[in-house]
DNA sequence: TTTTATTTTGATTGATTGATCAGTTTTTAT
DNA sequence: ATAAAAACTGATCAATCAATCAAAATAAAA
């Protein structure tokens, strides 16, 4: 039974790094320390020590749950389409309405991303394969396999891409307490334009 | 006389501010201590103390001094400019040469904004008027004025400014060790892609 | 049941931080 | 020249932090 023999860690494991998330989202990467995620997890500093190695393994690790979230979320949604131009659609559309959706999430991922450095003093986003790096991966074989597929017309794919995945980001700056409707309406917009550029 | 009796107050200022600017570029903010930035200035903690009111104090005057400087720089090649269209390519050129050739000061300013918050908990990135909006500003009302004047077609001005943005912020990933022409080459693809969109 | 392994607590430690302040030097004003 | 103001130093302080650890509680295995 070596599985039921981990279940409580990771059960444990996973109730830190939802309270890491809370904690990101509330007061920022400079505030939140170990005894604030303790508290907001109902369990001791003590703890989060005995199932990470210490807080940097304990944001790589929420890193990565947060990453593997939003890639989940967005590839299913690229997977239902057929054609590239579906598949491109659906790519923003979801990548925008996560930031709507999902805002503590991203929030507390720039946080992280934005703030933990490796061992040589590099910030994380600036590391070449940071787990955010798969969904570029992704979204370029989409504008690819769509030139390939005479689908769209010639650019360049990593440019291309660029302008995309910066249209998707800034979506968070838009106002957050209206509802859905102006998360829709840029979605819209984006999708439009980016149509412009690649038929 | 009383613009020499602050002269001296001044130029240490902005000696700290630039030692901060170093510091922040090569530590992040969570590792930038006032230590850390008095001895880069080579002078004490306390001289810090004296001449800001606190870290945070500190790193307000340091994120207006980088925005004016980016601020400045931009305008300056957008009046030049007669057109529209030119005053939009000039736009989007400097903005991205301006992320290639100071860096640092990109650097530094994002560090900043991503970090420090108002007293109510508000990060910096999310207040509606922080010393960046100035540049939305003048994107937007270029957009605007352009399609007055028939220059650009119909489309909404909020939204393909946030692409453009978005397209300018992103340039920043671009891998730096190589020289100025991936920047050029980047600048160039986002120009003719933009002028997709509005032409 | 007894033994062993896993999980949890909370106090403690050593290091670092931003800020303060008494006292010194330098500049400016009279 | 003298007094006053401004600029500056460096030691010090209280607060906070991540990490550690001995001891206790709980669960699993024998």
């Amino acid at each position: 039974m070596k599985n039921k023999q981990y279940l409580i860690a990771d059960a444990r494991k996973e109730q830190i790094i939802k309270a890491a998330i809370e904690v990101l989202r509330d007061y920022g990467y400079i505030n939140t320390s170990l005894s604030k995620i303790a508290s907001k997890a109902k369990t001791s500093t003590g703890l989060i020590s005995y199932h990470f190695s210490g807080k940097e393994d304990l944001m790589n690790n929420t890193l990565l749950y947060l990453a593997e979230h939003e890639k989940a979320s967005i590839k299913e949604k690229v997977e239902k389409e057929q054609t590239y131009t579906g598949k491109l659609m659906a790519f923003i559309e979801e990548g925008i309405a996560y930031r709507g959706t999902k805002r503590e999430n991203i929030t507390a991922l720039l946080e992280i991303v934005f703030n933990v450095r490796t061992p040589n003093n590099v910030p994380y986003f600036r590391v070449e394969m940071n787990p955010e790096e798969e969904l570029n991966v992704l979204l370029e074989e989409i504008l690819i396999k769509g030139q390939q597929s005479k689908e769209f017309n010639d650019f360049d794919s990593k440019v291309v891409a660029m302008i995309i995945r910066g249209a998707i980001s800034l979506s968070m700056s838009l106002p957050q307490n209206e509802n859905d409707v102006r998360f829709e309406d840029y979605s819209e917009k984006v999708k439009k334009n980016v149509l412009k550029m690649i038929k």
